[in-house]
DNA sequence: CGGTCATATGACTGTGCGGTCACATGACCG
DNA sequence: CGGTCATGTGACCGCACAGTCATATGACCG
């Protein structure tokens, strides 16, 4: 926990830091980071950052739930208007909001993918619950789906969630090579609003491979591929 | 490249050396792994491995030069008796040989994980050539699987390719997870021979919702889900 | 003004690292 | 034997790091 010192501070430099130490923590690993060089970016004294943490561990913790914090806000503002709609168009507006964070939050979207993929010193503390919230949240969707009929019966479900989470997970990444876009170029504003058709297309047809792998061919509840992209009320 | 006096050691100590190596890169990112822990483990003193290698690069891209060495001499021992086999069928194949990799060498394959996700200090050097390596095989099967027909033709061949190669990627760990399983305790010989049937299964669940989803069901070369796992010869 | 207190500072400590090099060892040879 | 040469050694160097602490600053107050 950062200590009142740090909420003390003027809002300007306590953003100021909070972006110094983002953009640190998305260049490096957790362990490759350096407060000494975050200290420098800023222009303040190494004992300052001690003044509002306890230590590297404590500044990163804050970070990462920063990012927990807008990431579960914005899944939670994806309601489905109707409880019973079909999964696949439920999948498809979470992945939709998603990817919107990896857009206008490219930063802290590279801190988050670090803290799943970096080795950190502390990686059962904290990290593993982000894994576990996402698969959860995955889990949940595939059960609502077996009992809704939308996906196949004879499908693992766990492997129903490794597969929609494994590729939900590295679609942004996957989007910003298709586009030739280095993540960190951009922050904020960004020149890919006119990729934005672009990318939809492909929101659409790999929602509808999945539709197709995992989706319950017997029960007419999903639409095969001949209405492709036609099946989302959102469009 | 290692000096001619490292090819000059006995046997014994060489393979020593290197295991102690794999393990060290095995269970610590680049960055972290250490010279130093290498040769306590070893015994040996700090000055030997520079007699070996010019420094830490040296080494680990002889280490990531092995792994690629033995990974592709792998790959083509997976041969498709008939060119024109359903790409599918192929695939399940590739997979299996992919996983059997995992099971028999996991320190190695563990190596291979972390050159991909790893922020190495020369990324660009020879990794991005693994992720090309694979991608590039992957992108001629879909070539392939599109040209014949396999493949739906309004199927973007980049997100194929992206489907695949991530799923592919990933599905050694799924598999470790699901049997509960923790990759750093088997090396060799292994305790997993009895999960063979439950992994034959889920290997044919996941080749069949790719071909579900990927595959062209208008040419009839795709047989849809009922009859599963039974299109592969090798059965 | 002097006094106080939250805050800021950066020289300093201890640690571990990759890499070096002057020297030791010992097998082999004439 | 002495001499040679490939190989082995570990104390040592420079460096970067996380974290500490005695000291400095300056806003505010009576």
């Amino acid at each position: 926990m950062p200590t009142q010192t740090f909420f003390n501070l003027p809002e300007a430099k306590r953003q100021a830091l909070l972006d110094a130490a983002i953009d640190e923590f998305a260049d490096n690993s957790y362990n490759h980071a350096s407060i000494s060089r975050i200290v420098a970016r800023l222009g303040i004294a190494k004992g300052s950052i001690y003044q509002y943490f306890q230590d590297k561990q404590d500044l990163y913790l804050y970070l990462l739930d920063l990012v927990i914090q807008e990431k579960l806000a914005l899944l939670h503002g994806v309601q489905s208007p109707d409880p019973q709609m079909n999964i696949f168009a439920f999948l498809r507006r979470l992945l939709r909001s998603s990817a919107d964070f990896n857009f206008t939050r490219p930063r802290l979207a590279q801190v988050a993918y670090r803290a799943i993929y970096d080795d950190l010193p502390f990686h059962d503390e904290t990290i593993a619950r982000m894994r576990a919230a996402s698969a959860t949240y995955i889990t949940q969707l595939v059960e609502q789906g077996i009992s809704q009929g939308n996906i196949a019966p004879e499908v693992d479900p766990e492997l129903a969630v490794f597969v929609i989470s494994t590729l939900s997970a590295d679609f942004g990444k996957f989007i910003f090579a298709r586009l030739g876009v280095d993540p960190r170029t951009l922050d904020g504003e960004n020149p890919l609003r006119q990729h934005l058709p672009e990318i939809e297309q492909l929101f659409d047809q790999l929602v509808t491979i999945l539709e197709q792998g995992l989706g319950n061919r017997q029960a007419g509840a999903t639409p095969g591929r001949e209405s492709q992209g036609a099946t989302d009320d959102t469009r």
